[in-house]
DNA sequence: TCATATGGTGACGGATAACTCACAAAGTGA
DNA sequence: TCACTTTGTGAGTTATCCGTCACCATATGA
């Protein structure tokens, strides 16, 4: 009972929690918040109605739970890889390498995020979108910090790094919808990303002499 | 009478209905489908319920009209740039630029879109997002070959033409977004688009030599 | 002026779904 | 075995909202 700091009882009530939560997650990812009946969570997760409310006060709660987990594993999992050792690009490689990973891992999760992040977020009252988008937000500052720092370096091109950060991250989410769509129509993985925008980005030395306007 | 090939009746039709869509626009922009009501849609619009379907035959109908005429003018618009004579790079950027004017000037339909196309379309049982995501597919194709033959050409390097396609996108994507969420924290412009994206994958004569695998 | 048609109305029916609560079952400890 | 607590139950309550339909009002035309 001290080796994991919980009683069997609050484990099997941990248990039971998650095991609504995954039921949750695989019926919002495939039919939308809205088209989900709290019933149907019950009768697919075993689980009697009112039970369901003895862990969530209501069904935004519910949701809310799913979105801060996925919100949490997304960011601790991105902030790590950006906090690697290395320069500048191999911490955004990582990072892209970062998401990835994690995001084909838990396709039913990105649904739902890209749901609440991109898409907007309608789902619920208030607060959640706010939460995950102050953690996404964060996410992209950092990012853009390295690319600063990159650029301060002579590593890249003089862009706004903020605005690197989003382009960047607007390739690979496009890829991730697209794997969404079509999952094995058109393979990509994290060096194609960067080398799409990194090839011609990342300067040094005599890349220099390419930078004629192209336009 | 003759002059626009409408009756007076007719016109009226047209307009009342036009004006049913735009109310719905702003409502379901803001709150999202599921959140807007029959009865809201009407007391904004100043007509009764009951009317409403008289123009509709139903809420879904009326949100399928909507993400129609939305899905039709960005294509059109979109198809209309790639056709622009001038190179492959040119022809790109009229798009980009065509894509950006279009958005820009339609922001709550914007909303709408892609909440549609890159969040999960749960708001309607079945066509409409096949409808949308053919469309959408129609422009990626087309311009993936716009991009295959710049590829051809040597212009551009030798990426899958379809990848590259959608890595602009999601970079103009991306952009939007960001404006849709803080409409004037980070101006950009097609111009920048086009830089981060080409300036590096854009090619010709002496850059052969700044190939050298970055990673 | 009256009959008819057309566009417009909004109270109402019916269905669905979130949420409750009085009760049952299972577990616990003596 | 028995009292008591905890966990689980699901029929029922309440509220919302879609969609209808019997009914106006205005216009048209005779």
């Amino acid at each position: 009972m001290e080796k994991s700091k919980l009683s069997r009882k609050e484990r099997e009530y941990l248990r039971h929690r998650q095991e609504i939560l995954q039921v949750a997650l695989k019926l919002f990812s495939e039919k939308g918040f809205h088209n989900v009946s709290m019933h149907e969570i019950a009768k697919k997760s075993e689980f009697a109605v009112g039970t369901l409310y003895k862990f969530f006060s209501n069904k935004e709660d519910l949701y809310k739970a799913l979105m801060l987990e996925v919100s949490n594993m997304f960011h601790s999992s991105l902030m790590a890889a950006l906090a690697t050792s290395g320069n500048e690009l191999e911490k955004i490689k990582a990072c892209v390498e970062a998401k990835l990973k994690v995001f084909m891992d838990n396709l039913d999760y990105v649904r739902l995020y890209l749901a609440e992040t991109r898409g907007a977020g309608f789902n619920v009252k208030a607060g959640l979108d706010t939460d995950i988008k102050m953690s996404y937000e964060e996410f992209v500052k950092k990012l853009a910090r390295v690319f600063e720092k990159g650029i301060k370096k002579g590593l890249f091109k003089k862009f706004d790094s903020y605005l690197l950060a989003i382009a960047l991250n607007g390739i690979s989410n496009a890829f991730l919808f697209q794997h969404l769509e079509y999952p094995d129509a058109h393979p990509f993985d994290a060096d194609l990303i960067i080398n799409i925008f990194f090839h011609r980005v990342y300067e040094k030395g005599e890349m220099e002499k390419c930078n004629t306007k192209t336009v």
